[in-house]
DNA sequence: TCACGACATGAATACTTCTTCAATTGCTGT
DNA sequence: ACAGCAATTGAAGAAGTATTCATGTCGTGA
């Protein structure tokens, strides 16, 4: 236990910070998808796709099989969906708080128009 | 709404990924701190403190408030205490895993004894 | 109002991480 | 064994993030 958890934390947020990573592992906590199938749901360049996926792959995250000339893929914590939906949660509260209080602006006694952001 | 809620997500998940971001928000979710509170606990520079506490800010995950001559910050999401431990459930698991792999390495026919992680 | 303590900000340099390209490996069918 | 598709790798330049330093702001108490 040379490495405190925050720091690991900190590391696991990291893998997690990138678009094309957040769907991969919105997919894999469906199903298993072969490589193929990745790219057919996510707009990027195949070696890129690779790329990212290697990024899951070190951190354990993913775990990859061949299956005759396809690779395929699966989530190795399926808890990471409940982590998604739990982020999804967080976002929406905090989005909603911002256009309340936008909102607020908006309703004040004489308010002239005011554009919304 | 013109941005895609990965990406969001994936900017979200980049503001968790730093260590003193994330002792923050961990010291955050117990209670409010001011400013010199946070630098006790944290072993960082004041202004590399302030500037952490600055993406917080932008993201909107702290606010904070001014209490006579000390700031004090305060959490705007609480369940981001949920996310932190869960965070932490998916690590120690995938730990547990890989060491549990090891130990298969090492239980071999004439296994000597075993340390707990 | 002046000086001081508590924080915040801007800007520069040093790191990391992204994206893309070219080259490579591993199967499958012939 | 070879051609051809699927996926990966390494490397390089571009883009983004961290850390630090110098400076600026805002209250408080003398």
């Amino acid at each position: 236990m040379g490495v405190p958890l925050y720091r690991t934390k900190a590391e696991f947020f990291r893998t997690l910070g990138h678009p094309a990573r957040i769907r991969i592992l919105e997919l894999l906590s469906e199903r298993d998808h072969a490589v193929h199938e990745l790219l057919e749901q996510i707009a990027i360049e195949p070696s890129n796709l690779s790329q990212q996926l290697a990024v899951l792959r070190r951190t354990s995250l993913v775990v990859s099989r061949r299956e005759g000339t396809a690779v395929v893929y699966s989530i190795s914590a399926p808890e990471v969906r409940d982590l998604l939906m739990s982020a999804r949660r967080i976002l929406v509260g905090l989005a909603e708080s911002r256009s309340d209080f936008e909102d607020e602006l908006v309703v004040s006694p004489l308010a002239p128009d005011r554009a919304a952001g």
